[in-house]
RNA sequence: GUGGGCGUAGUUCAACUGGUUAGAGCACCUGGUUGUGGUCCAGGAUGUUGCGGGUUCGAGUCCCGUCGCUCACCCCA
């Protein structure tokens, strides 16, 4: 059996690279133009940097992390997520005595071993921002300001933005209780794992998708119930700052994060053409983590978008312009030293140029040269070299000409 | 971790209830043009039918196992 990728794992083709190339340059684009700086960290961490973060008893880090013990005795694990590692490093570095206000984003691979399905595999791809100082509504408009301007500039349609906020702190642990208050008398109608979450983590029931359960749902106590007054501004100063945005949203009390750092404001962007796993783009505030991670109490917020359901969403993208692809041809052995020079010349002058390297036909190589997009073919043959010529052939016109040698980059600078 | 669907050329798919040498489109290569592409015409190459076993005179087709892919659940990007 030949070797092939693992589970759950791809290979980019060149058929495909291209269309990330353009994604990552959006990306970047994007976030420079809103002040954001790349940071880019390590492809594995200590493994309780994700344990404390991430939270026990979530999924992520109870049963999806590639984790070994390294052989100084050390466990470390494949990062499952970036924003535990970007705080890291913004702690590690003193990050926030440099300004009190750090504008970050990346992109990379994140691993979780799960089982592969549409939209999800084992090893894939996030970009992310996150924001470290402000806990003001304008930083939550803001990190969402990126992500639409993201999406739309990408052309992604059918993208809505869903809101929410899990409050802060005590308010928190108050609305736990109460879905706890108000399940336990239901708990037999409730399925096996909603009841373990019934005691480790009663909001993650909010969000099932057991039609069973939605009928409980309705009568469930309302997280808004629970905002102070503060979260209660903070969260209304978000919408209102969107809508002066033009930035669509629906709010959506019952969406849960998955991840237990969050705090305050959260949100999703859905797409409507991925198939179960909707979500393009997740994430909150995590007012608490930075200080969790031990350091300095730090409000902050980001989020973290998956760039193969982003690709997904958008099948007709990435059109490949290569009109400026020139094709030089030779046809006499003894002459290739200066085909080659002849294609540095072009090269120099900003052109891509590319010769065959098969020794094959006249014929074979003006059907390469086609088939590859090419836009100017150069042809050197025995007559052209005595004579110090070239012929210079239009692909979509079909015109040729003849130059002197002499002449090259004259021809192809005008 | 659980459940469904599917594995035949590079690719998309054929092959009636098991029947002789497993086919076609696209892609690829060559030629029609002693040195001219994209269109057209002619020709050519390509398979351990995922793998292993079984039933049978005979298996791509039926049975068992196994591996892989895929979709869904759980959860997430």
């Amino acid at each position: 059996m030949a070797f092939q990728t693992i589970k759950g794992t791809h290979d980019i083709l060149p058929e495909d690279s291209t269309r990330w190339q353009e994604l990552e340059r959006i990306i970047h684009d994007v976030a420079a133009r809103f002040g954001y700086s790349e940071i880019r960290t390590p492809i594995f961490e200590d493994t309780r940097l994700f344990s404390r973060s991430v939270g026990e008893d979530t999924d992520i880090v109870s049963k999806e992390m590639y984790t070994w013990e390294d052989r100084s005795g050390g466990s470390l694990t494949l990062r499952p997520e970036l924003t535990a590692p970007v705080v890291r490093a913004y702690i590690q570095h003193s990050l926030g005595r440099k300004s009190p206000l750090q504008r970050l984003y990346y992109m990379g691979p994140l691993f979780r071993r799960e089982r592969p399905q549409k939209g999800r595999q084992r090893q894939f791809h996030q970009f992310g921002i996150e924001a470290f100082g402000s806990e003001y509504p304008e930083q939550d408009a803001e990190i969402i300001a990126v992500g639409h301007t993201i999406f739309s500039e990408l052309g992604l349609k059918d993208v809505t933005l869903k809101l929410n906020s899990l409050g802060s702190g005590e308010c928190r642990s108050y609305y736990k209780k109460a879905l706890q208050d108000y399940f336990n008398p239901l708990k037999d109608q409730l399925s096996e794992t909603s009841q373990k979450r019934l005691e480790t983590n009663p909001l993650r029931i909010l969000d099932t998708k057991n039609p069973e359960e939605h009928k409980l749902l309705a009568g469930a106590p309302s997280i808004s119930d629970f905002w102070s007054e503060d979260d209660q501004k903070h969260f209304s100063h978000v919408q209102d700052l969107l809508s002066s945005l033009d930035i669509p949203f629906e709010l959506d009390s019952r969406m849960v994060r998955g991840l237990d750092y969050y705090t305050r404001t959260t949100f999703e962007f859905i797409s409507s053409n991925l198939g179960a796993q909707d979500a393009v783009c997740g994430g909150g505030r995590y007012d608490k983590l930075v200080e969790t991670l031990g350091g300095k109490p730090t409000p902050a917020i980001g989020f973290a978008a998956g760039m193969e359901r982003i690709l997904m969403s958008m099948d007709s993208y990435g059109k490949s312009v290569k009109g400026n692809l020139v094709y030089v041809i030779n046809l006499v052995e003894s002459a290739s030293g200066k085909a080659l020079q002849i294609a540095n010349e072009i090269r120099e002058l900003g052109f891509a140029v590319t010769l065959d390297t098969l020794r094959r036909s006249l014929k074979a190589q003006l059907r390469d040269a086609n088939k590859m997009g090419a836009g100017k073919v150069v042809i050197m043959g025995e007559e052209e070299i005595n004579n110090q010529t070239l012929q210079i052939k239009d692909l979509t016109t079909g015109k040729q000409e003849e130059i002197a040698e002499s002449d090259l980059v004259k021809h192809f600078t005008v």
